[in-house]
DNA sequence: CGTATTTGACCAGCGC
DNA sequence: GCGCTGGTCAAATACG
């Protein structure tokens, strides 16, 4: 996409072609594109060594906080700023299976329906106590075919 | 028996 | 001010 290549600190040379497939943890993911997100080496050390992230469409609602990366300093002059501006990276993946593993130990604690969308939404939580990071699972609304995940928080821990 | 998951209830923010 | 939507909590349950 528009930035296929994305610096990690952890591995520089790291590149996302624009389409590729890899295999995670008996998952079948396919790289799409990017769409947002801070360092995606952050969200989960795993996906550096097998190249997994798929950022690809927009989860934010219209009508909800906007899902955006971070904004510039200088647009807070404009008023409205959210002050606790945490990480967010959301990416779909097409995978059968929601509860991705990613090396994590996550914990659900919630689920909802989404409006104009017939698939539920789970909400899960790193296990690891001390780890405030959450996970937004949820299945794409055309493509049911598709899981849109997303990652919110940095986690405290180095290792899953 | 211990732990993770489930599911409804509860709460808060925003829109109207 | 009320209602809606989204997010979280927590008791009960299922499961190993």
């Amino acid at each position: 996409m528009s930035d296929a290549t994305f610096r990690s600190s952890e591995s520089p040379e790291m590149e996302f072609p624009d389409q590729s497939s890899f295999n995670l943890s008996d998952q079948f993911f396919t790289f799409e594109g990017w769409l947002e997100g801070d360092d995606p080496a952050l969200i989960s050390p795993k996906y550096q060594h097998s190249q997994s992230y798929m950022p690809v469409v927009e989860i934010g609602n219209s009508n909800t906080r906007t899902v955006t990366h971070h904004e510039g300093p200088s647009s807070s002059e404009s008023g409205r700023e959210r002050k606790d501006v945490k990480e967010r990276f959301a990416f779909k993946t097409k995978s059968e299976v929601e509860i991705l593993d990613d090396g994590y130990k996550w914990r659900k604690y919630g689920k909802k329906m989404v409006k104009n969308s017939p698939n539920p939404r789970n909400y899960y939580k790193c296990a690891v106590e001390g780890c405030s990071v959450k996970k937004r699972v949820e299945r794409d609304r055309e493509d049911p075919n598709y899981v849109i995940t997303t990652y919110e928080g940095i986690h405290n821990h180095q290792g899953p």
